[in-house]
DNA sequence: ATGCCTTGTTTGACAAGA
């Protein structure tokens, strides 16, 4: 069996215990993280390693940043996402092969800030996104693309109120091009699963988004073809949101079964 | 009503998040 995870932490710095625990718990084989919020350098490689985990830091001052945590072989097959690039760089975007599969991590932009120049980057990542999913499925590799798509697929993808209409997270174009990813031939995990129903991943900090358990699906783990064959579950984390100082995303967990032969 | 928290940075208000 193999087990694997999305996290956008909101801060490293803020949430490694929260993450060991997790580690421990759940001993995942491959656990994505967004959000970082901190130069490569800074990253706690050492405390990660400790636990039995490899850590391949994509990160930068401030904002973004993503890294994937692994406790088997594996080679870097990306540090940013192909035919995505912005000045200054934005650190949200790194591809690792490690048992068989490939695992895209990302952590696509929100598109409600910086105006119209801002949505067009976040459309821009989604092309890019296509494109290299495309090119991954005409290679025949079996792939993952997993992290914080800053998208509600649908509405029942997020609490009634949550969000305004034209918010960058509902707006038609963000969700023609998330389904653009399923026509290539991607499953949507949770849903393949749990096509019905309400399965958040993100509460907002304020106005008790969690006590009323006003929240948004946007957290999301795709996967190509023979992969989607193995599919076994994929659930959010929900306890995490609960627990002191918590990020304001849950893990999102995936099982596949065995690789056949 | 772009606020209600939380984060990092420019250490005192910002910007950004979603």
């Amino acid at each position: 069996m193999m087990k694997f995870a999305t996290w956008n932490v909101n801060s490293i710095r803020q949430r490694q215990d929260h993450v060991l625990d997790y580690l421990a718990r759940e001993q995942p084989d491959v656990l994505a993280l967004q959000e970082i919020k901190c130069q490569t350098e800074v990253f706690p490689v050492d405390v990660f390693r400790a636990a039995g985990y490899d850590s391949i830091v994509v990160g930068q001052k401030s904002y973004n940043g993503v890294a994937i945590l692994t406790r088997h072989p594996h080679e870097v097959t990306h540090t940013a996402l192909p035919g995505w690039e912005t000045d200054p760089a934005q650190a949200r975007y790194v591809e690792i092969r490690c048992r068989g599969l490939v695992f895209g991590n990302l952590y696509l932009p929100n598109g409600n800030s910086g105006g119209s120049a801002g949505y067009d980057s976040k459309l821009a990542f989604m092309e890019a996104l296509a494109l290299h999913a495309r090119g991954m499925l005409l290679a025949g590799q079996d792939f993952v693309l997993l992290g914080d798509y800053n998208v509600c697929p649908t509405d029942e993808d997020y609490a009634p109120g949550a969000l305004s209409p034209d918010d960058a997270l509902v707006r038609p174009q963000s969700r023609a091009a998330f389904r653009r990813l399923l026509w290539l031939g991607l499953t949507d995990a949770l849903r393949a699963l749990h096509p019905v129903g309400r399965f958040y991943t993100f509460w907002d900090y304020q106005a008790a988004a969690w006590q009323r358990d006003s929240g948004l699906r946007i957290d999301h783990a795709l996967l190509s073809p023979r992969v989607a064959e193995r599919l076994l579950t994929a659930l959010p984390a929900r306890d995490e949101r609960g627990k002191p100082q918590p990020s304001d995303h849950v893990p999102l967990a995936v099982t596949l079964a065995d690789a056949p032969g």
